[in-house]
DNA sequence: CTTGATTATGTAAAAATTACACAAAATATT
DNA sequence: AATATTTTGTGTAATTTTTACATAATCAAG
């Protein structure tokens, strides 16, 4: 980061800074990396001290190569997860004049996907938490706000992209991934449909393994076949429910 | 816009942006409002100067009350058309390091959707031109890249949104609609279809006018029909083609 | 009145979507 | 060991939507 210090500037400039909302899915529910504020080294920076909030933090005008740098980068400080730069998506701008009470700052929304399967361990347990998206504690700053556009946002790009398989783990059920675009989309399906229909596109393989059961008739296990994916894609699909 | 002087910050601050791409359609082909950037008062702020661009600006901290209000004045001073807010929807952010040589400037891209026929006459010529889509200048910074990504986003939003209504006449005709629509989405359809498709939405209503005519068969002409596309809108329609 | 350009129109075939019910697998219960 | 309970898997017929396709009408110009 800048070193402390005087920057000067003819006219006002906003700080900028990045948040991160990053879904998770843990079978059952879509769940949200939140972590609390805490008290900053830097009395300047101090807001809203002890609410949860989503993960992110000031560009760092000097280093930060975009936007998206500074949300990978923030993310990692503060919750430990890292990921890719390209993992994230950009949700939107918000911008109004008195949403930070400290300065003006125009915050870039990005949203990310993750499994938690292979996330849960990296998660800072201290500073950060998922929770379900049906049980979000109220948030600093606009951040309800920011997050009810990035899921209206991920609801959108569902039908295009299949971001089911970023939030599944490697190895999926049937009624896993149909919970799952249920939970999205908010509607539920016919599972006989929904079944035809993702058999029908053909991104689907069948997975052999030890069969760890549950409680009930084993389900069988899927596989996301990116390269046929990738090559639906290429021709124009819409994945759509 | 506020006083020049000396604004001091404990970290680096980035200038930022709001640039806008205005698109229109003459009924032919589809067209971009683009602006000559001139030598500006401030030395500091001059780049670029005479090469065309998009129009746009520097957020004022202390007066615009979010991004796509500057980009509503902006838009305003540049080019003498004035656009109610609401009519900007944003593109995204472009952050990269170097986009401009001057300082770390982030810009917030918008588009907006105008009807030539009402606002040609608004245009301050002297400064500002309508460029067919099939033949963009050099543009100076990333002005060409953030273009792109704002047209790849009407055509995405074509599929959801009334947007060739925004783009028409009040009163215009099939061919035109259809027109415009393969102007956006880069196809040809069939003729039948589309007004077969069309029809069944039911958002369209004949009109009767005292016949103006071309060199051929005289077109029907059309109206738009907000309410019934509210409703269908509401119920959770997908325009598509 | 013929030509050329443009617009309007309907239907049959194919594809996609919807609605819908029962049997199989596994565990827990008695 | 038999039974009950829960969850998963599967197919088909009816409906709706999409696609493919050709001819006749209107108008201006020559």
């Amino acid at each position: 980061m800048a070193k402390k210090g005087q920057y000067t500037y003819e006219y006002p400039h906003p700080a900028v800074t990045a948040d991160c909302v990053v879904f998770g899915y843990d079978g059952k529910e879509l769940k949200v990396l939140l972590i609390k504020r805490g008290a900053e080294k830097e009395a300047s920076t101090r807001a809203y001290v002890g609410q949860w909030a989503l993960p992110g933090g000031f560009l760092d005008v000097e280093t930060d190569k975009t936007v998206a740098h500074t949300a990978a980068r923030e993310l990692k400080e503060e919750t430990g997860l890292k990921l890719s730069v390209k993992d994230f998506k950009e949700v939107g701008t918000f911008s109004d004049i008195k949403r930070d009470p400290r300065e003006r700052v125009i915050t870039v929304a990005h949203y990310a996907l993750v499994k938690l399967t292979d996330v849960r361990a990296d998660t800072d347990a201290d500073n950060a938490g998922w929770f379900s998206w049906s049980d979000i504690p109220n948030l600093a700053f606009d951040h309800d706000k920011i997050l009810r556009v990035a899921f209206s946002r991920l609801k959108q790009d569902i039908h295009f992209e299949p971001v089911g398989f970023e939030l599944l783990p490697e190895v999926f059920t049937l009624p896993q991934l149909q919970n799952l675009y249920e939970s999205i989309l908010e509607v539920k399906f016919d599972r006989r449909n929904f079944a035809n229909k993702m058999k029908h596109f053909e991104i689907l393989s069948e997975v052999q393994d030890g069969t760890p059961r549950k409680g009930t008739r084993t389900p069988i296990k899927y596989r996301f076949q990116k390269d046929n994916y990738e090559r639906l894609k290429r021709n124009g699909f819409q994945l759509e429910f």
